[in-house]
DNA sequence: CCTTGATTGTTGTTGGACAACACTGTAAAA
DNA sequence: TTTTACAGTGTTGTCCAACAACAATCAAGG
């Protein structure tokens, strides 16, 4: 296995590695994993490095470790992707298989709700920049989007194209967002949202309201996603940790 | 630090911890941590065994790594308990300083539907033990519970009080309950649980289906919960993987 | 038949060493 | 004076080799 180019830490490689084993079928579910030792020699790791690994990869619920058995795959339907990892809407849809597109509703600075001020940590009077988006798979509306990023982040004269706003961020704010806080809600009919999401009247909301953070813990961008209910989901993997 | 009681791993020991250090606040949001040399001899385990802890901590957003600088603890509101923690609805609601209730609607067996079929694992002919609940908080009706338990699992004789059903599971059935796959959906008024959960009309309810496992990855109960979407939501610590 | 113990193979833990990285202060160069 | 370069220090990342704890198997003994 090749591990040029010290992009990433080792320990990152092996688990996207393992990862991609499991995608791909070399590794199947259930199946038992070569010892420490042996997997550590082969992929070319330390054992320590191998462990650290591992140890992720236990606690995402992608293997299972046994004290003195081994490691195996965990035979569970090993979701596309959780809502444990922070994907932006159009990995989300594109990982389903459709086709993602976006119709832009607003674009601009306004003032900030209270909400915003504390979910930001806004200085006194900083505006923020606001877009409003309708999210499509396959031109079908999907989700109504509300992403609010801090004034000072954003170079006055740019301008909000139809691209990613992880992209947009990175590129016009030099901003990498590394995680997010996530509340899952949910609404019932929305005047508003849900006519423009053709949604019936019966049909409830999910709401995912999320404050994402960048590489220094600063937060960086707020935001709400209603999601239609018939066409969404989400997945966890839920690990006990007290007994 | 007192580690003795080998029960569990040395590992496990120092993240619950740190955890308590957190919560108890001798250690606070955004502090450095002393070095991992330090914090091990500090700890009495070695650096690797501290260092696996750290890890964990991370991928749970609960510290911050970064080389060359040093470990600090996540700024971020640290929730009470995400939805990655399977813990009980017992638990759940006693975390929000409320007294739980419960009120038993049924318990008996029943067969199965398709979906309990193939989320469990049974053989033809096999039944389910089900068991319908209203959980309650201070007396107030918050969760319907709709629990499936494989017949094989459970002695015949056995009858179920208002116990946790996670006790209920070890005692009678002998199977520690480890992790569980969940899909977070909503679903707007129902006939019978809105009802029985005294909900406006206009006022969705949050489901939760899970499918629990046991140590050995053996599927060990399906169930349904209804949320009071007023009442209860769901948070999560969202990470990103790939950049 | 069943129990006990030795053997084997696994993950868990340890200690010590060096590598890679980030920051700081100092000295050299412009 | 200002800027650049570099050494020094402290941190996390990786490595290695060994032993401990645990689980399963098998053989010998009751």
């Amino acid at each position: 296995m090749s591990l040029d180019g010290y992009q990433r830490s080792r320990y990152l490689l092996i688990i996207e590695k393992i990862k991609k084993d499991i995608e791909s079928g070399i590794l199947e579910p259930g199946e038992k994993l070569p010892s420490e030792n042996k997997l550590a020699k082969d992929l070319g790791v330390s054992r320590t490095t191998l462990r650290e690994a591992l140890r992720i990869l236990e606690e995402e619920g992608i293997v299972i470790r046994k004290h003195g058995i081994g490691t195996f795959i965990n035979r569970k339907p090993i979701f596309s992707s959780g809502i444990e990892e922070l994907i932006s809407i159009t990995d989300m849809i594109k990982e389903e298989g459709k086709t993602p597109g976006t119709r832009l509703l607003y674009s601009g600075y306004v003032d900030p709700i209270e909400e915003d001020k504390s979910e930001l940590r806004l200085d006194d009077q900083e505006s923020v920049f606001l877009v409003k988006r309708i999210r499509t798979a396959d031109n079908e509306p999907m989700v109504y989007c509300i992403d609010k990023i801090p004034e000072h982040l954003i170079p006055k004269d740019s301008v909000f194209e139809n691209e990613s706003l992880f992209d947009f961020m990175d590129d016009k704010a030099a901003v990498t967002i590394s995680y997010a806080t996530a509340f899952i809600e949910t609404i019932g009919y929305h005047e508003e949202i849900s006519k423009v999401l053709q949604c019936e009247k019966e049909s409830p909301l999910l709401v995912l309201k999320q404050t994402h953070y960048d590489l220094h813990e600063n937060p960086v961008l707020y935001s709400i996603n209603f999601f239609r209910a018939d066409k969404f989901r989400f997945s966890v993997f839920r690990k006990r940790v007290k007994f």
